[in-house]
DNA sequence: TCAATATGTAGTAAAATTACGCAAATTATA
DNA sequence: TATAATTTGCGTAATTTTACTACATATTGA
């Protein structure tokens, strides 16, 4: 089991906690790493309550107290995971705008490490290894999802293909039956097209798998939803997170498969592999 | 820039230290977790030394007093637990190997953002902001890579293209010039194609930009190269990082032209944004 | 207005550090 | 080789810092 990221655990928390409280959660967040090492007087000074508050702060994140809290708030940084409380500024600089970008990505990751359903992901790979044929849809940013998808998954030897183009996915959902697996990615989960598309694939008897948000449309049309709440980016400066996730997503599934097939499986793989050496330098090394 | 592991530390210096060091030493090593969280007398008591020789031990080891020896120590046990068992193993389940996957690839992600040069990512941003025209190529899984690129750089109001074809490839780097950007994505940076497209844009006056391996012939050959050192995967079952490596510093490229284009192109993409919510069914919400 | 919740004050306990001194080990010198 | 001189190692006790508890006051909301 993976404990939650505290720092994410007090983000999360923050609407609920009363005043004093949010004013030690803003200057634990602005910079948790000065936090680990300060006393609980310097604390309580800067967030300008008692050291009492403080204290009961770090109760009501299950800690025995200040020095405990502080522990495992270290463990949390030190985990590679760290909180990016501000979004990108018009006024950042390489030097700022870079690691928030990716901090932001590795936060995302961390939530959905935390929440992703295990049981969903055992059940896409079931019907994945059931498959036929694979289908992978995306449009826009999707659509590379897709074709990374299709990238991987040829290497199971069975017909795979994606496609970011509506007309040709409709055909193909049309024509689909049972033994197909159509896997429709999509961030929101609301484009009518995509959703279109899905529903399309069902009626035919395809099996339909969405990697998608929760409760959209396209999650309630397919067989499987595997969903994602990724944050919506309301800034102008900060890209879509979404697409990243689902490829990660999609290299589990592949995992997942991999697993299934068995050691058998593996110099299949190998051969795969080795097709490519015969088209790049050798190494110095 | 990532200190070492203490326990690591420690345990080299064991031979050095003397008399009742090594008692403390014995004591830490033997269950290092429990170390973090005892007091500095429960310690004394445990290591049958006064609590002097357990703070001098602290500060011998560059900390600045027994706290912040604990916080060290546990930092090092946080990030070193991770590191242990990353790899998926035969007999891992959907509940195993899903957490190590994702924390494989933030871990990743996490050493791209403490090792990536800014100068270098500012020169790249200089030379997309002055480019005429953008070719985004990559060629299997950096194909990918290249049309979320496109996907992201259209917004730009340039003509930007991607492709995985390497006659394509090779026929647009021949007829490009000065003015033209030539961004080339490659996790081994040896392939022999793309290193050969590479040459042909450069010797033709365009400006090369690699997204690759380090001291790679690709990296020698592009004007400048944004270079990743993605640990390589030995392990059958675990996922190529270099492609969410990629993806996400594009989109710190992507921020920084935004950035540099200043407040007055927001509404652009305002507009780009606006335009997709025709497609899509309205939010409960 | 009363009850519940929230926050601070002041005192206490615990923890860590420092100053100091003795003892053991090491080196120097007769 | 013995012993004085010096360094190093380590513990005691005092001091300082830090954290916690009990209680009082304030604030909020029904």
């Amino acid at each position: 089991m993976h404990s939650q990221n505290l720092i994410n655990v007090i983000t999360d928390a923050l609407p609920r906690l009363n005043k004093s409280e949010t004013k030690v959660a803003r200057v634990i967040l602005s910079d948790p790493d000065a936090a680990t090492s300060s006393s609980i007087a310097s604390l309580a000074k800067k967030a300008e309550v008692s050291e009492p508050s403080v204290n009961r702060f770090c109760k009501r994140f299950n800690a025995a107290g200040f020095p405990d809290f502080k522990l495992k708030l270290a463990k949390s940084l030190a985990s590679g995971i760290r909180f990016v409380n501000r979004n990108v500024d018009p006024e950042d600089d390489v030097s700022s705008y870079t690691p928030k970008i990716i901090d932001s990505t590795i936060n995302t990751l961390a939530l959905v490490r935390d929440k992703i359903s295990h049981t969903r992901v055992n059940l896409v790979v079931d019907k994945l290894i059931q498959a036929k044929r694979i289908y992978f849809f995306g449009l826009g940013a999707s659509g590379s999802v897709a074709k990374d998808a299709e990238n991987k998954f040829f290497r199971f030897n069975l017909p795979v293909s994606s496609h970011d183009d509506v007309l040709m996915q409709r055909m193909l959902a049309s024509t689909g039956g049972t033994g197909d697996v159509f896997f429709v990615i999509s961030h929101t989960g609301r484009t009518k097209e995509v959703v279109e598309v899905a529903e399309i694939a069902r009626r035919n008897g395809s099996t339909v798998i969405g990697l998608t948000a929760a409760d959209s449309p396209l999650a309630d049309m397919c067989s499987v939803t595997l969903d994602v709440d990724v944050p919506e980016n309301t800034d102008e400066y900060m890209p879509m997170a979404s697409r990243i996730v689902h490829l990660v997503i999609l290299d589990v599934l592949t995992t997942g498969v991999t697993l299934r097939r068995g050691p058998d499986f593996l110099p299949h793989l190998e051969k795969i592999k080795d097709s490519l050496k015969p088209t790049r330098y050798k190494s110095d090394s």
